[in-house]
DNA sequence: TCAAAAGTGTTTGGTTTACACCCATGA
DNA sequence: TCATGGGTGTAAACCAAACACTTTTGA
């Protein structure tokens, strides 16, 4: 099956089975190597980008949907996943909708009941850079991180999500378990900040974030250091996850 | 004309013109005799209550939809909205979904083409109550004002859209305009201070509130008093719009 | 004249910020 | 041994919370 026969393929399957004019977009926010990092793909025989994204099945909820898209991309299950915005103007595009009908006639012409229109839910998601396996769709020739800084130009209003996504992402960041889900299992302290940093999009004091973040007894001191780099070796810590849910709940604020 | 047939037309018209399984939902509030209000619709010939709500015409922005049928329902226009939630369980249905199905039948059959699920996105309103003309649509037999705190059993899943739109008041009372728009031109601390208090839910210190409240420089003080009240005769403020909106754009908390 | 709400400052405690030096490590 | 980042405490400024009495008004 050539690539415009799957792309007819998969639209008829959209029209028959999922909730027509509504796709959802995914904001997969990771932290690497001291930079926040944003998973995009890059359509099939293109230099363009975008989001990975998909459809709502008639008898799934939106956010089965979206932890549906999350699992096929990342590989990952039980993600850190909030919706956070339905955008919906008039002449907003999916993906899948004006440029496949630029470039790809054919398929949509035998998609005869695709929608004007659609709208689109935003996600956004925080995983465990270390343990994610970029898969990219039948749509797309390759998945891989970006610097949220330095973002490839990306298809439709995909820029404009990302930037929505970035900004709710700083508004919750006291709220929400956002250091629990970007850092892997163990980490130091200064990675910690260097995510609140970059997050934050300012520099943070050492001492202060230091006597803050353990102040809230959120972290467990293990016995092991970072070892390798050079320079003094960090000490390790791990979330203590029950504190730290519980910090949460009771709206300890961490920065505002 | 009767009911059923206006129902039909209606939901032929819904179904050709707007995006299909997609409605929307207002959580209109209005505060009025120190206490928070909800603008309800009742069920034509029912005593079931609901949200104002519609439906998105297929040229039409998300947002545009929400306004349009606010200013439906309460006759105004230029209000503060929000969009808040979308609501996508697979079970959720709308008020024009399983409720009708079940009361008129008839309606239904003609309607072919209804979706099976609806998802609906939900708004909420801050208006001021004294400005409102409350509109019952053509479904409905009356619209009104209930207190937030003992409103009448709802239809569907209205129950907890009001309930999340309440908990995002609560957490954007600090960065929206809420004061502005929930009350009249002119008022007194001590009644802005009850709005917070109502939507805080916890009572507030009286003189640490005017010392806050003064301190940003967000009232001008008028040079008359509300009169006709038993007891001291309050100042009337105003908001100065320019430093209001200055002081919510630089982040300034008034409460957290 | 009485009851009830409005108006008003100060003190205290907690939180946030600013700031500098020594230590450990791999290169 | 050097360059670099990690680890740590204290003082000052700021902000939030607690708290009581006098004034005004209509009933």
């Amino acid at each position: 099956m050539n690539f415009v026969e799957q792309l007819t393929t998969y639209f008829q399957t959209v029209a028959d089975e999922c909730i027509p004019g509504v796709s959802l977009d995914c904001v997969i926010f990771g932290f690497h190597d001291t930079r926040l990092k944003v998973l995009l793909l890059r359509w099939k025989g293109t230099n363009e980008w975008c989001l990975p994204g998909g459809f709502i099945y008639k008898t799934e909820s939106v956010n089965d949907a979206a932890g549906r898209v999350l699992r096929e991309r990342t590989g990952l299950d039980q993600l850190f996943l909030q919706q956070f915005y339905l955008f919906g103007d008039a002449v907003r595009y999916d993906r899948v909708d004006t440029w496949a009908r630029q470039k790809m006639p054919l398929a949509f012409n035998s998609a005869d009941k695709w929608p004007e229109r659609t709208i689109s839910v935003g996600y956004y998601a925080l995983v465990d850079y270390t343990k994610v396996t970029p898969t990219a769709d039948f749509m797309s020739d390759e998945s891989c991180w970006w610097d949220v800084n330095d973002l490839p130009s990306l298809l439709y209003d995909h820029q404009q999500i990302i930037d929505v996504a970035l900004k709710t992402l700083r508004l919750q960041l006291n709220w929400q378990p956002i250091g629990m889900n970007l850092l892997p299992e163990k980490f130091t302290i200064p990675e910690l900040q260097r995510l609140y940093e970059v997050v934050l999009d300012r520099p943070l004091d050492a001492r202060n974030f230091h006597k803050k973040i353990t102040s809230l007894s959120i972290l467990t001191r293990l016995d092991e250091r970072r070892t390798g780099m050079a320079h003094k070796s960090p000490y390790l810590y791990q979330f203590d996850e029950m504190n730290y849910k519980k910090a949460l709940v009771s709206g300890n604020l961490i920065f505002v």
